[in-house]
RNA sequence: GCGCCAGUAGCUCAGGUGGAUAGAGCAACGGCCUUCUAAGCCGUAGGUCGAAGGUUCGAGUCCUUCCUGGCGCGCCA
């Protein structure tokens, strides 16, 4: 929406400048933006603010040079005014605003910009190992994860979802041993549970099912067996999380292709002939000066086996190899320093590190009338993602997890979530959707013509009112929005957005009654109107991956 | 001790690239439905933006130091 106002601003400067009346050369590099006070009117520029040194004059003087040079030949701006320091306040026209709406209204997407096209990216998130149902923390992860693929896909960008799957490492093992020992204990066999066993319920329900298979057959069994039943029956729970909340990956990667591929040892000879690694005390260390890291790392144990980060490094090589423009790691708060690692070995193969780009979250904790829930798992309290989804529903869920920054910790209001009244944020938006419908309904039913197709300007001369205006702004603002939230990976802007977009929606709704208005054209215009912000909801809604009611 | 993140209204949190009188939602208080869904709206109250310095026309935003909380700093993953 800014766009030919900024283009308004540049011609007159041209004028200014052709007029003696500016002289710097340079391109105004102020910024346009929507003022927080209306009465500052729809637009304001700080141009003239931010010439004022180059120039060598005062702010007001300079403000009042571009105001007097005004090139204006569509009749965009209403009124200007300068204000403050050397503000320039632009009141835009009717026209201005009905041209803005038509724009957006035949825009197939909203106007939301593409410039991901031709790019390919990988979103990586949950990578969560099979060890255990989906916890809350993983729910963050994953509604985060799944949102920024959808940001990215919506601006354009080819993006692949990708699980990553360590099941080459102790966990599995220890998993698979957990699953032994429930087992023999089944059958009524002594078997000594491993120290660091998976205790949960969810273990012995895996075994009696292996009972109840071969009965006690694989009492003796040696190989993986207990392992590979454990894999299959947690990953099946997880999908079926993911499916509930409307998550599906394009690819499972597992670790020990890695392995099996030799991409590892390759890694490692690498890193040796640039004569980054060290071995000292039986382990192979990457040397941490040389990387750019503050101490060394052991990249293999004295065991012989790989420490995590040489299969991670070696994982992030071969998704760099594959071809993306760009990877995006989604990152619990305590993996922050892994990643680091990460990168700098990447950095170290000679690889471009900056393409990977690391989305941190930090924890979530569940409040219930302002106390916090002990995610506990001995007490059967609130431990899985699934439980989460049961109790407050998967609109409630996503919304919620989408709505801090994900720098910040989040806290999980259970009791706000489940309620189904105003003071939900998530009923809020999506009433404000349903709210449109019903209108449209009611239009239907009372007989009026419900403009249907592509409008014309001409369609909505009887939108006049500031109030028709602001409406028409905030839904203008969704593309600057989605396309800020895409290039910094931020869903909550999104969220936040749509709540004021919401707000402004009710507080239109309250205030003008839209059906039997008397001025000709104007129930039509603002069908119009409320129609493109209906798409404008159900579009942000779907970014998020929330619902959007026609009926509440 | 070092690193990363956070500290903004009673509570939970927004506040790209520095802009005008710092915002929203809960909670509190007072109003608005015989009329398109009151799952809504309007109003009141609530702040030394953790602290102190600095940078400049201008700082919640940038720099320095300090305080508080979370998470890391493993031959665990």
């Amino acid at each position: 929406m800014k766009g030919r106002i900024e283009e308004v601003l540049e011609r007159s400067l041209a004028a200014a400048r052709a007029a003696g009346v500016l002289s710097s050369e340079r391109a105004a590099s102020g910024t346009l933006e929507v003022p927080k006070d209306r009465s500052h009117g729809d637009l304001a520029s700080n141009v003239a603010m931010t010439m004022a040194k180059e120039e060598r004059k005062a702010p007001r003087a300079i403000a009042e040079a571009l105001v007097a040079h005004l090139v204006d030949p569509d009749g965009l701006i209403a009124s200007a005014e300068i204000a403050g320091p050397g503000f320039l306040n632009f009141r835009l026209s009717a026209r201005f605003w009905h041209s803005e709406l038509v724009d957006l209204a035949v825009s197939a997407d909203l106007r939301v910009p593409s410039f991901g096209v031709g790019r390919r990216v990988q979103v990586e998130f949950v990578s969560a190992n099979p060890t255990g149902p989906l916890t809350v923390g993983h729910g963050r992860n994953a509604v985060l994860g799944d949102t920024v693929a959808r940001l990215l896909s919506g601006t354009g960008h080819e993006v692949q979802r990708e699980y990553y799957f360590n099941n080459a490492g102790r966990q599995m093992k220890v998993l698979g041993d957990s699953v032994r020992a429930r087992y023999l204990e089944e059958i009524g066999r002594a078997g000594a549970f491993p120290e660091d066993g998976y205790q949960g319920e969810y273990i012995r329900e895996i075994a009696r099912a292996l009972v109840e298979a071969h009965g006690d057959d694989l009492a003796d069994h040696e190989g993986t067996a207990f392992r590979d039943a454990a894999e299959k029956a947690i990953f099946e729970e997880i999908r079926s999380t993911q499916d509930r909340l409307g998550i599906e990956f394009d690819n499972y990667f597992n670790e020990d292709t890695l392995y099996s591929s030799g991409a590892i040892d390759r890694v490692l000879e690498t890193l040796e002939a640039k004569g980054l690694v060290e071995k000292r005390e039986g382990a192979v260390w990457l040397k941490g000066e040389e990387v750019g890291l503050d101490k060394d790392r052991v990249l293999v144990k004295s065991s012989g086996e790989p420490a995590y980060r040489l299969p991670d490094i070696a994982y992030h090589e071969n998704k760099l190899g594959r071809g993306f423009d760009e990877v995006v790691d989604v990152l619990g708060a305590d993996h922050i320093e892994e990643n680091r690692e990460v990168r700098a070995g990447l950095a170290a193969l000679g690889l471009d590190a900056a393409r990977v780009r690391p989305v941190i979250y930090q924890f979530v904790t569940l409040t219930r009338n302002g106390e916090q829930v002990k995610m506990s798992t001995r007490r059967a309290e609130f431990v899985t993602l699934d439980d989460l989804v049961d109790e407050v529903g998967v609109d409630a869920v996503r919304f919620f997890f989408l709505s801090r920054k994900s720098d910040s910790h989040l806290e999980f209001d259970l009791e706000l979530a489940r309620k189904r009244s105003t003071d939900n944020p998530v009923y809020y938006v999506q009433y404000a959707h349903a709210r449109i419908s019903n209108l449209f309904a009611e239009a239907e039913r009372q007989g009026v013509a419900v403009p249907k197709g592509v409008p014309a300007v001409d369609d909505l001369v009887a939108l006049e009112a500031d109030d028709d205006f602001e409406l028409i702004s905030q839904a203008c603002a969704y593309a600057d929005v989605v396309g800020l939230a895409a290039r910094e990976l931020e869903p909550h802007r999104v969220v936040f957005y749509l709540q004021d977009l919401a707000a402004s929606l009710h507080r239109f709704y309250n205030k003008n009654r839209i059906l039997g208005d008397e001025a000709p054209g104007r129930v039509q215009a603002r069908l119009l109107l409320l129609g493109t912000v209906q798409r404008v909801l159900a579009a942000g809604l779907g970014l998020l991956g929330v619902s959007a009611p026609e009926r509440m």
